[in-house]
DNA sequence: AGTTGACCTATGTGTGACACATAGGTTTAC
DNA sequence: GTAAACCTATGTGTCACACATAGGTCAACT
């Protein structure tokens, strides 16, 4: 099977496959005819737990180690526990940024939608200029 | 002001004020002497401008648009409303992936602990191999 | 055969916003 | 004068692919 075929019968793209074979991942073998990369029905097998990985939040590197560690022969479990972890303080770090980032970015949409344009001529942008982040500002207004 | 003391004062690394400096975000001048970047008080003041922007969620590259729009003599508001928009769309869209990841990984970090680590020498790691999300089976589980 | 055209492939480079590694220059104390 | 501490510039690495390029394959058709 060559890279289309098996990118067309998981839903990824053919760059993907090619991604994680050159990440050693996927291991096809060369066709002596015409130099195309084959995958077998392991390397599709192995995919799909790449492809399922990677929805829980590991990042290629986790999923090369524990592949690493199944194929020594030890239980990659302790291993996959230890890095869901340190993933999920990853994602929920970001998502509480995300979050304040957002709250941000709407404040300062509203904030606009009744701002004039200011000319002024001493600043970039008066918008950004003169946006008053309500969350840094939070409790602590020096106006107040 | 050399770099370093720049990137104390401001409150970034100086990496990041020469990786604006070599975006041509900042316009420092070469040292004859020693051949060091020095920073004016306008480099400052634009370091500012970048710092107050990139809080807000635009990109390194919205910012320089900003800002030719500015010399260039245009008000640049109208532009850097369009581009929040953008950009708070694609913020939302963050958002709520990262929400459905971590939920994912809360549900397998809660389903893990309760599961025997499994040597099955079929697959690469049984805990990965056995999560079943509950977000995309959501009402959609073929065994109910 | 030859050839056209559709489709496929491998390889190298680009993305974003910096961080890091390297090599070397500057300055101050001695 | 020299050693140590500190600073600098430049190039490369990060992450998970996407994209651009150049060229090969294959079936149909002349």
């Amino acid at each position: 099977m060559y890279v289309k075929q098996l990118a067309n019968k998981m839903s990824v793209t053919p760059d993907t496959i090619r991604h994680y074979t050159r990440m050693q991942l996927l291991k096809p073998v060369r066709s002596v005819s015409n130099g195309y990369q084959e995958y077998t029905k392991t390397d599709q097998q192995r995919l799909k737990f790449i492809i399922n990985a990677r929805q829980l939040g590991f990042s290629v590197k986790d999923i090369q180690h524990i592949i690493t560690e199944s194929e020594q022969g030890n239980c990659p479990c302790p291993l996959t526990r230890k890095l869901i972890v340190k993933r999920l303080a990853e994602t929920e770090a970001l998502f509480q940024e995300t979050l304040k980032l957002r709250t941000r970015m709407q404040a300062a949409v509203k904030q606009w939608q009744s701002s004039p344009d200011g000319a002024t001529s001493a600043d970039i942008c008066s918008l950004i200029e003169s946006f008053v982040d309500p969350i840094s500002t939070e409790k602590n207004n020096p106006e107040a």
